[in-house]
DNA sequence: TCGATACTTAAGTGATTACTTGACAGATGT
DNA sequence: ACATCTGTCAAGTAATCACTTAAGTATCGA
């Protein structure tokens, strides 16, 4: 539980970066090796390796070598526990803005996407 | 669209922070002023208004001056673009997922399968 | 067996981070 | 008027970051 603060602060420290987003987008449609996510990425597979190192020990992202190839896959746990702090969040001040009428707000024209959790 | 990139970079950093999550946690159940959001952390005035600047500066935080005063208030908009993203992810692992059963995602044959990506 | 493939490790570099101290400014209450 | 409250700005520092190059180590295919 307490660890959990820290575990956050990876995870969103992880996720902070374009490239690894990248790779997490990537992986999300399914596992991949270092070399398929170094693909689109314009750095060395070094600079792909350590981001790799960063997810892994964000928990947010597993692997294992199977010959030299090191697969890589998501790992729903840590995604969920981000997803998880958002939505908490929202909850509260989601609850706040319905109380107070969404009008007082903003004007902003907001698309009207019904997507609800 | 392509700020946006940028934006997702500032937000999930911003909240890579525990003292700063501690702020939004704060922010989430209504404004507040700067040295209210300083009280429950361990550190100068100074690295808080610090701390708001980065809040600030992704997005995840808008505040107005008022007297002395500085009202600081959560920004829904950028908290709906992080938890957008991690929305999508999963509907792609999720999807995956639900797909393969998930006692495929446990097993631990070491056969290189060929599932071509 | 030999060369190519797929990482892996170490060391270095410039930029950024999360603070600190200290000096200061404007607003408020008495 | 004056002290106090609430925040701001600037400069400095130690640690961390996102890379790079260079030199490995296994593994695989022919």
């Amino acid at each position: 539980m307490l660890d959990q603060q820290i575990d956050l602060d990876r995870a969103f420290h992880a996720l902070a970066d374009r490239s690894r987003r990248l790779m997490v987008e990537r992986l999300a449609i399914g596992p991949a090796s270092v070399s398929e996510l170094a693909g689109p990425l314009r750095m060395t597979l070094a600079a792909v390796v350590q981001h790799v190192q960063v997810l892994e020990a964000s928990g947010v992202v597993t692997s294992q070598k199977a010959g030299r190839v090191r697969l890589c896959r998501i790992e729903p746990a840590a995604m969920t526990a981000v997803e998880g702090w958002m939505v908490d969040r929202r909850r509260a001040w989601g609850a706040r803005l319905d109380r107070l009428g969404e009008v007082l707000a903003e004007q902003n024209a907001k698309q009207p996407n019904e997507e609800n959790i």
